[in-house]
DNA sequence: AGACTAAACGGACTGCGGTCCGGATATTAT
DNA sequence: ATAATATCCGGACCGCAGTCCGTTTAGTCT
C-alpha cells in the first residue's frame, strides 16, 4: 500500500493497471486514457530533451499528437503538468516521512525527524529541482498546493511534539521557506553552495529553533 | 543626503530637478526625460486604478501615449517597472537600517537590530506588498536584485556581529526567506495572520537563532 | 541655418499560457 | 443495429511579456 497516492495530487498520474473502475462517477473514457498515456510519455521525453523549463504546452501537444486543449483539460495548467510528473516521487517521499523508518519516519525524537526531513527534502530538490520549481512557479497559490500544505503540517506537528509552543504554525512557515526549491537551487547552482552545507545549515537552524532558549 | 539612491536600483526613478548633468556618458535626451515622466505618472495612476497586478505594459504604453517599445526600453521588464515604482520607498528603508537611529540603525545590539529589521520589513511589505511581489515575480534571478543582495548582506553582517559563527551566509538566506513578500502576504491575506503576530514570530525566530545553544 | 549622428521612438511581430466552443467519439440504452 | 447522450477532442482565439527594426528626432558640429 501507501504508494497509491496518499493525498489527491492530480488527475492522471498513475496509469493504473488497476481493473477496479468501481468509482461511481463515470470511469475514464478509453480515448482519454490513451491520450493521457501519450501525453505523459511525451512530457517525459520533452523534459529529458529540453529540460523542465524548455517544455511548453504547445510543444507537448504537438509531440503527443493531440490538440492543445486536450493538454490543458488533462493537467489544468503547466504547474499541474509538472506536479503530475512529480507525483510518484512526491508520494514516495510522503510515505517515507509519514510512515517510513526513523529517523525520518515516526519513532525518532522530533528534533531528529526535523533534521532528517530537511535533509531528505534537500536531496529531493537536488534531484527533481527543475520540475519542483516549474511546478511552483506561476502558481498563484503555491502555498495551497496539497503537497505544500502537508509538509507545512508535518513540520508544525514536529515542532509541537518538540514542545515548541510559540506559534508553531508561523515557525513552520519560516522553516518551509528555507526549503523552497527556488532558493535551494539558487544557492547550489549560482552561489556554488554544496548540498552538504545546506543540510548542515538546516540542522543548525532547527536545533536552535527547537532547542531551549537561555533566559 | 542619503535619499539619493544608495544603491543603483534602476534607471529612471527620481525625476531629478538636479541640474548636475556632469556624468560624462551622455546625459538623457529631452524627449526621453519627458516620456519617463509621462510613464511614471501613468504607471502610478494605473496602480491606483487597477492594482499592481492589473498593470500591463501595453496599458501603460497606451495610457502614457507612447509605444510599447519605449516602455520596455525604459524599464527593461515588468519587474523593472515595479522596482522603479518602489525605489523611493526602498531607498528610504535602506537609509533607515543602514544609517538611521537605533534600534534599526547602528548603535543598538545586533540582536535588537535584527528584530527591528524584520519588524520594519514586515511593515514595508504590508504597505507595498503588491508592488514588491510584482517586482519579484517572474524575475528569473530575484536573488540577484541589488536590494535583495543588500538585505542579505545586512542580515549576514548582523549575524556575524552577534557572534553567529556557523555559516552566516546560509542562515541569512533562511532568515531572508521568512521575510519574502509572497509568503507574508499569503499569511496575512489568506490565513488571516495579523502583522503583529508575524513580527512576534520573527522575534522568536531570531532570538533562538542568535541566542546561545545549550549543549 | 543646414547637415550629421547617435539616441530614442513606435508598433508590428513572436511565443507563451490559457480559454472556448463546434464537432467528433465512446458508451449506453433500446 | 440504431439512436441518444455525456464526454472528450482540437485548434482557433485571446491577452500578455518581450523583441526587432525601420523611422523620427534631439543635440552637435560646421
Amino acid at each position: 500500500m501507501l504508494g497509491v497516492s496518499l493525498i489527491p495530487i492530480r488527475p492522471g498520474s498513475s496509469p493504473g493497471s488497476s481493473s477496479g473502475s468501481a468509482s461511481g462517477a463515470g470511469a475514464e473514457r478509453s480515448d482519454a486514457a490513451r491520450n493521457r498515456e501519450l501525453l505523459l510519455c511525451a512530457a517525459r521525453q520533452l523534459v529529458e530533451e529540453c529540460g523542465a523549463d524548455g517544455v511548453t504546452m504547445g510543444k507537448l501537444a504537438e509531440r503527443a499528437g493531440v490538440g492543445k486543449g486536450t493538454v490543458f483539460r488533462r493537467f489544468g495548467s503547466r504547474a499541474g503538468l509538472m506536479m503530475t510528473l512529480l507525483s510518484d516521487a512526491e508520494a514516495e517521499f510522503q510515505g517515507r516521512f509519514m510512515f517510513g523508518p526513523p529517523p525520518l519516519g515516526p519513532g525518532a525524537p522530533p528534533l531528529d525527524r526535523l533534521i532528517a526531513f530537511g535533509a531528505e527534502r534537500i536531496r529531493y530538490v537536488m534531484e527533481y529541482g527543475e520540475l519542483a520549481r516549474a511546478a511552483e512557479a506561476s502558481l498563484h497559490n503555491r502555498f495551497e498546493a496539497p503537497a505544500a500544505v502537508l509538509w507545512h503540517r508535518h513540520i508544525e506537528h514536529l515542532l509541537r511534539s518538540a514542545s515548541f509552543n510559540a506559534d508553531p504554525w508561523l515557525m513552520a512557515m519560516s522553516l518551509s521557506a528555507t526549503l523552497e526549491p527556488e532558493r535551494l537551487l539558487h544557492a547550489v547552482r549560482v552561489q556554488h553552495v554544496s548540498p552538504g552545507r545546506l543540510e548542515e545549515s538546516w540542522r543548525e537552524l532547527v536545533i536552535r529553533v527547537v532547542g531551549k532558549v537561555e533566559d
